[in-house]
DNA sequence: GCTTCATCTTGACGATGGAAAGAGGCAGAA
DNA sequence: TTCTGCCTCTTTCCATCGTCAAGATGAAGC
């Protein structure tokens, strides 16, 4: 059969490929509109070239969403770096960096907070939620040094699940439903610094 | 083909009986494991049975999540009316509701909660949910029932974010992960009194 | 008893995930 | 250079899926 030159018999780069055109399909058509054939045909292979690069449609998605974790570790670390006020601002900027992350990926987001009702698990999954959530525990640490490991654990507790539960919750439309998109960020800013104000008086 | 008294030709219930048997389904296999096909199977009827009940997958899907929040709903009353300590103790007993059945329904809880992604949308989804989300805010009105509504609203999307972000997190393994379910209750205890008490001082 | 009609079964279709077998092309050995 | 082996991709096949269309069943009303 004839060939062009765009698509050669060795696509060469196809786990690159199928992990780029998973994530759009994914964010297209949701977690259950996910199909291995259609990643495969927008990377212009046939249906079981995946095959050979990830085990199974599983695979796949544990991968997409590992990726995700480490390029949502490396937004909380931008924003964290950008923001002023030291070490409670820099607890800010993670969950400015979380958040937006969150609202830039939804369905990404979602994949990545359900990988257990989605039977995902991986190593190198687990190992980026690991980074993130050090990146997160040594961000309390640094605004609260001195206090004891307890107080250390239920700060991050719950500053996590704050930032976690705000942002799912407006994803999924149970909060804000009508308000414009300049009133939730003012809303998820107010949230983040009334519980930095938390941490500080903790660490007191 | 010769029938027994426990599989007539009319089931009768089966729209019962498919709620019933995709539950249990959603929590064994997962959002991505269940079928409809297997739904029927286990009810006892034909793969074809359930279009007369349920236009399609997603119809019934949309079901299981209507009747999650609706039990969910069930669930934060019955703690918040056997709580102690007034209003603040019902909004913590709502929370204990909450996280209680997220704990005993996780596949549900996160179908729930991430319809968005799986593309649920009917109207008894919409109002079942709504109702959960007034119940709440009534437990935050009963709290602070002088504060401004805008302060309502703040420590509602507060204390919503904080119990659905830290089961959320919990349910997925991203907090808590060795230790033991009784010290798990303790520190979502401990968020729920924190929780309130930042509410109480909000009213003031 | 007969009709009617909601309910259920059977059978079929296209699509999916995955396995098996074979073709294509690169890279190292001769 | 040519040959050989192996990694990659294609083709073909299978069981299963969701959905549709057509037919079978039986309860309820006449």
């Amino acid at each position: 059969m004839e060939r062009s030159k765009a698509q050669p018999y060795h696509h060469g780069q196809l786990r690159e490929a199928l992990v780029t055109s998973g994530r759009a399909l994914l964010e297209e058509k949701g977690i259950r509109g996910f199909t291995l054939r259609e990643c495969a045909r927008r990377a212009g292979v046939s249906h079981a070239a995946p095959a050979y690069h990830f085990a199974s449609i599983d695979d796949l998605l544990a991968e997409l969403a590992a990726r995700g974790f480490d390029e949502l570790a490396v937004a909380m670390t931008t924003e964290a770096n950008r923001a002023e006020g030291g070490a409670a601002g820099g607890l800010i900027g993670q969950g400015v960096g979380y958040m937006a992350f969150a609202a830039g990926n939804p369905a990404l987001f979602q994949l990545m907070s359900s990988r257990e009702a989605n039977r995902l698990d991986t190593p190198a999954l687990a190992a980026a939620a690991d980074k993130v959530r050090a990146l997160h525990a040594a961000a309390v640490e640094a605004v609260i040094p001195h206090a004891s490991g307890e107080i250390k654990q239920r700060m991050a507790d719950f500053t996590g699940a704050s930032v976690h539960g705000f942002i799912s919750l407006l994803l999924d439309g149970q909060i804000g439903g009508k308000d414009s998109s300049r009133a939730l960020k003012a809303r998820g800013l107010s949230l983040l610094s009334a519980m930095a104000e938390t941490v500080v008086r903790a660490g007191g």
